[in-house]
Formats: structure tokens, sequence, C-alpha cells
RNA sequence: GUGGGUGUAGCUCAGUUGGUUAGAGCACCAGAUUGUGGCUCUGGGGGCCAUGGGUUCAAAUCCCAUCACUCACCCCA
């Protein structure tokens, strides 16, 4: 038997009603908040890829669904969504019909990693972007928007922490400067951080290695060493956070993977998750526009995976949808009944109601077994008698009790009962 | 890539120091009503014990390999 591939999931009809609403609820969020959708395609050039996030990340090095086309280009499955956001926001010229864009996606997207809890080679992730503005409004803006989805979602116990990770002013003297303090310890440190020094020095600090961890404990920290304008910033972020009532926890060892972020910084996890615990994670990306050959355009964004905000919702119980119901089972007694049921089914549902029929020339018993099964309101029994008298058997099902309606009579009556 | 754990019915799992025909609960089907659900009772179907090899008089059980799933490392949503 062919089976799915390692690290893809099929979602089954009972998981997918959930989905859906949740999709509902994050539209009608970002509607609130006056974001607009953007899809773009699954693939793009490999390119984008490595420009945007940066070759030396794991993302791009090591991760990605990269594979030639017929005409021998290079194409690869989309690993994450703000390169093409901005691409696209780039390719079609978006600054030009307006000066801020606040667009969102709800996207599949791939990696080739091993698989593990909350970790998917195909995964879901929404999101949003800011681009065009470098107010710190716009930041607090963005981490209360993804706070409400959760909030609204239900979700209880979030951590959210918050970071500025400086701009290349104040970040690039700061790397010399943690180099220096790293320098005479570095054979102290792991195997990965003394890969990472001269790669991105600044990874090191998050590093959950115990023995890393004690010898940063006396580290210097970038938030001592903001550039003025990061530094306000940085200020105004909080100041605004705080004014909305957004609990926050500052950590200065918080470094987000990608290389496109600039200033602000921001993750939100769930104790509620295993080792992979981050429900959102985002931050500013200032250079990332230019970087692609588009015009200095400064950008803030989140994304957020939806298997994992899933996982939370399922370890606290939450449903945003009720078990399904159906309105009306029909039940037929004989051949003569069940070749007048379609035309019946189709002259409920065209009045509203959710119908199902028996297909499997079931026995009455059987029928009504699987009435109840599907938490029917009423069972319509059509047999021999009813044929002849033009009128239906209705059984409500949650009193048990039955009464014959004439045809005619039936939408009203079944309306009156709902 | 690397390490640990687990593979027995549709699902969740028992299965003794290797010993007759591999079990339970749930689910499913049928009956206890001639045209009627839930609750109860009775009966029934369903397993190449992941796959391949080995040890043994005898393997679901012990050994080896492979595969799958799973958790974790790296990193990330």
């Amino acid at each position: 038997m062919i089976k799915r591939i390692k690290g893809t999931h099929d979602l089954l009809p009972e998981d997918s009603r959930e989905w859906v609403a949740l999709e509902d609820l994050i539209r009608q969020i970002m509607d609130k908040y006056n974001f607009y959708e953007l899809r773009t395609p699954v693939f793009e050039n490999t390119e984008l890829f490595a420009r945007g996030i940066g070759q030396l990340t794991d993302i791009v090095s090591k991760e990605m669904y990269t594979f030639l086309d017929r005409g021998k280009k290079q194409i690869t499955l989309k690993p994450e969504m703000t390169a093409p956001i901005i691409r696209a926001y780039l390719e079609n010229k978006l600054y030009a019909k307006s000066q801020i864009n606040k667009i969102y996606y709800i996207a599949p997207l791939f990696r080739q990693e091993n698989p593990q809890a909350g970790r998917l080679r195909q995964f879901h992730q929404f999101g949003a972007e800011t681009i065009g503005t470098a107010a710190p409004e716009a930041d607090a803006e963005m981490i209360d928007l993804a706070m409400t989805v959760y909030d609204r979602f239900g979700l209880k116990g979030l951590q959210l922490t918050i970071n500025s990770v400086g701009d290349p002013q104040c970040r690039d003297p700061y790397k010399k400067t943690l180099q220096d303090y790293i320098r005479p310890h570095l054979h102290e440190y792991c195997p990965d951080c003394q890969r990472r020094f001269d790669e991105n020095p600044m990874r090191i600090l998050d590093c959950k290695n115990e023995a890393c961890r004690t010898l940063n404990q006396q580290a210097p920290k970038i938030v001592d060493n903001l550039c003025d304008d990061c530094q306000a910033h940085y200020d105004r972020l909080r100041d605004v956070l705080q004014a909305m009532g957004r609990q926050y926890e500052e950590d200065a060892y918080l470094v987000r993977g990608l290389d496109y972020y600039t200033r602000t910084v921001f993750e939100i996890t769930s104790p509620a998750l295993g080792a992979q615990n981050a429900i959102c994670g985002g931050g500013r990306y200032d250079l990332l526009a230019e970087e692609l050959g588009g015009p200095s355009t400064p950008a803030i964004g989140f994304a957020s995976g939806i298997e994992r905000l899933m996982m939370v919702a399922a370890e606290q119980v939450i449903r945003l949808v009720k078990e399904p119901r159906l309105d009306i089972f029909f039940a037929t007694v004989d051949d003569a009944a069940r070749h007048k049921a379609p035309e019946f089914l189709q002259w409920l549902r065209g009045n509203g109601f959710k119908c199902e029929m028996d297909f499997l020339q079931r026995s009455i018993k059987a029928q009504m077994r699987e009435a109840n099964r599907q938490n029917a309101r009423f069972v319509l029994i059509l047999g021999e008698q009813e044929l002849e008298d033009d009128v239906l058997s209705v059984k409500i099902m949650e009193q048990g009790q039955q009464q014959v309606v004439a045809r005619k009579e039936l939408i009203p009556f079944l309306n009156q009962r709902m």
C-alpha cells in the first residue's frame, strides 16, 4: 500500500472542521485590523530564499525542498512566507498603490527536517506583514494582532517574549564586543557554538546547552548596546504594549534564526507543547526589501504555526465547532419508497434542511440506528402506507414521538420544531 | 544527518520463565418487534502478531537485519 510521505499529514474530516473554523476566525480578526490576504505560489525560484532568508541559516543550507524543473530551473517549495510576500510586493509594485500595505496569509510550507512533535515537513502558518513603515506602533499592533487571535481562539497560558536585535549600525560593533567576550572561553563552548562564533555569534546567546548558558551569564547584552534610534524604537514599543495591557517578558538572549531581522524580535510560546514550544515568531526586517532588489522598505511581520496551535487547543480541550448533526434522516421501508427518496431529499435540501438517506438497503431498524448515530433531529419514514396517503411519518428523535404529516404541511411542521 | 522508544483486530491495549486453537474494552454487524434509534441482554464477523532471516522439538515472546511510526538533538512555526 502506498503511504503518505514522512512528515506529512492527512487532515481528516473530523479535524478539518476545526481548521476551517480557526481560519474563519483568523480572517475575521485580520479584517478588523485592516489586513488583506495575499496568496503566492507554492514554489519560487530558489534564489529568493537563498538571498532573503540567508545562505547560512539552517532553512536554506539543509532544509529546503529544491529541485530542477524540466527547463533546468532551480525551484524551491516555499519554506516560509515573508520572502515570497516581499517578492510579490515588489514585483506587483504595491508600494505605488499605497504607502503602507498590510498583508496576511494562510499557507502550507515545506521543510525537509526530521519530524517530531510540532514539526512536520509540510506544515501550515498564518501570518501578517505590515510593509512600508518603521513606526514602533506597527510592531505593537503586530504583536497585539497575534495575541488577539490566540485570545479569541481561547488559548491560555501563553508567554510573550520580546527583544531588540538592533540594526547594522549598532549590531556590527556589538558582535565584535560579544566575540571579544567569548573568545577567551571559546574552547569551553559546545561545538555548535564554536561554529556559530564566526557565522552568527548572537545565536550563541540562545544556545540551550548548560555550559554555554553559564558562560553567557556575564556576556554583554545587545539591549545595553543599542544605538539611539533603536533604543527609542524599543522604548516606544514597550510603552505601547504596556498601554494595551499586553504582558510581556524581555529576553536579551532571544535571537531569531533568520538573517533579515532588525530591531524588534518576538516569540510566543506555550508550556502545553513539547520541545517545539513556539507557536509564533516574528520581528522587524527593514533591510529585506532592499536585499531582494527593491527600494528600501521597512517592514514587520510574524508567522504562526497552525498545527502547533491545534496541539495547544487539543491539550486545553478547546473546540470552536460543535459535533455536526443531521436535520433529517430519510428512512425508506421498501423499494418503492427508496425510489422516491432522492427527489424528497432534493426538495428538503432546497428548503434548507441537512439531509441523508440510506444507500445500503438496510432494515428500518438499522436506518434508525444510523439516524441516531448521526444525531438526526428528525427521521422521515416513507413506506407503503405513507406513499398511498401522500404523507410522511415524522419521528422527533429527542422526544421519541412520531406523527403522520401531510406532504404539503411538512416544511412548516419541521421549521416550527427546528 | 545522529540518538532513544514503539510496532499484536478499525481504535486503545493485555499476552506469564518460549508451550495447545492469540485475548479484552470500545467500534462494527445481526437477533431479543410484523415498519422504529439510544439503555440492556444474546450471538457474530474481523489478526501472515510490521517485514525478512536465524536459534529451538516449539517463537507474538529470544537474536540479527530492514522498514515504518514516534520522541529528542541541530534548528525552527
